[in-house]
DNA sequence: CAAGTATTCAATTAATCTCTTGAATAGTAG
DNA sequence: CTACTATTCAAGAGATTAATTGAATACTTG
């Protein structure tokens, strides 16, 4: 019977996909790659890894089925292979938080008080942005904000913030977002603008579930 | 600043989780754990290795929380912490089937004609199901029937199907199912009563999903 | 065609993982 | 208390993996 090894068989190839998202470097590289196609010199800067190596992981991800790549002149620009891959992601992260215990920890250490910085939800904030109520600040990198963000967004990378502070004198609250759920920048630009004196709140999630969730993107 | 470390150790955690899903011995005992609680040595016997190994496959399993262990006189019945782990572990097998090439070309290779094998979706064989029209078969053996089980099923195990096939003249489509959608018991089910003439079909996916969308179980 | 750039390949070392084996623990039953 | 069972722990051999380094490939530009 060939039975056993049909499944055994099956199951190897679905550990395959296991192993790729075994590495915090890989998950790294995929979490850069829900935001658009990226080059692998990009992709191994934001990192900090070797390019060699980046390269190496990112061909572990293709053969997993996670990513492609389209060569175009002298670079390479992966993207994730379909959207299903960043459900896949975000099923894992649900896992992670809800499950491990050390998250929690983690998350409660490095992000003071947890209460002050409810996140307010996609929806919610289309209503508002829609009647101007709020302000909504992109803190990603100019190239990713370029390569898509939510209508309306003003983008102001973490590192300028201190300096735009004083501009942002509106009396709209400041909603801030920026790669996913766990992106610190969002919850680091909240804390600042808040010291100045606005109200200000995260994004509950990035942009990469902005855009999953067939929300309107503007270019 | 701790932003870059913060961000590391948060995939760290969700590595764990990947990790624990790099093992194709590991995801046959979450398919297993998928039907309901099982204890060590039950698991070490349908899967096919040692208790010791067994044991310590849970154990990972355990720390990235994906099985929780509760102990009853000699033994610790494991079973899954959560229902978003199913959620996780379709998603994987999403992504698997649509990308992995390999996995296609073993279905293929496995599993003969595809097309005559089309599955009956789970809401159209509730309905027919009430209206009588289909007969029920689940192939699992008796223990993970008796867990759990579409209500009106009949309980014949694949070895015990043969004996049985003659008594089966009813006018009614078979419907068989069994573990999960790539539960091969069903598919060599289905492949059987065909040969005696009778219409017959799969279930699409298995019990485990069906007692995830909520729908009826018997016990 | 030559020089330069982006990416991949190949070889090495160190670290990690799997499975096996045999012993230790915790609970049950006589 | 002793024998027995189910599970876990601990140690070791063999295989797999990650990161580094240096060379090879493929493409563009002058």
């Amino acid at each position: 019977m060939s039975s056993g090894n049909f499944k055994h068989d099956l199951f190897s190839q679905f550990a395959r996909v296991g192993k790729a998202l075994s590495s915090a470097n890989r998950l790294e590289l995929l979490e850069f790659l829900a935001q658009g196609e990226r080059s692998v010199d990009e992709l191994a800067t934001v990192t900090g890894l070797t390019v060699a190596n980046t390269s190496q992981h990112l061909q572990q991800l293709r053969q997993a089925g996670l990513v492609a790549g389209r060569k175009q002149g002298l670079k390479v620009y992966y993207s994730l292979s379909g959207d299903d891959v960043i459900t896949l992601f975000n099923a894992l992260r649900s896992v992670a938080e809800r499950h491990v215990a050390d998250v929690e920890r983690l998350v409660n250490t490095y992000l003071t008080v947890k209460d002050d910085l409810e996140p307010i939800p996609r929806k919610e904030l289309l209503a508002r942005a829609k009647q101007g109520l709020v302000t909504v600040l992109d803190v990603r990198p100019p190239e990713e904000f370029a390569a898509g963000h939510v209508p309306g967004a003003i983008n102001i990378p973490l590192k300028e913030l201190e300096q735009y502070l004083d501009q942002l004198e509106s009396e709209n609250e400041i909603v801030a977002y920026c790669r996913g759920a766990h992106c610190v920048l969002a919850f680091d630009a909240v804390a600042r603008v808040r010291q100045k004196g606005h109200k200000a709140r995260r994004l509950e999630e990035g942009f990469p579930e902005w855009k999953l969730a067939g929300l309107p993107v503007e270019r």
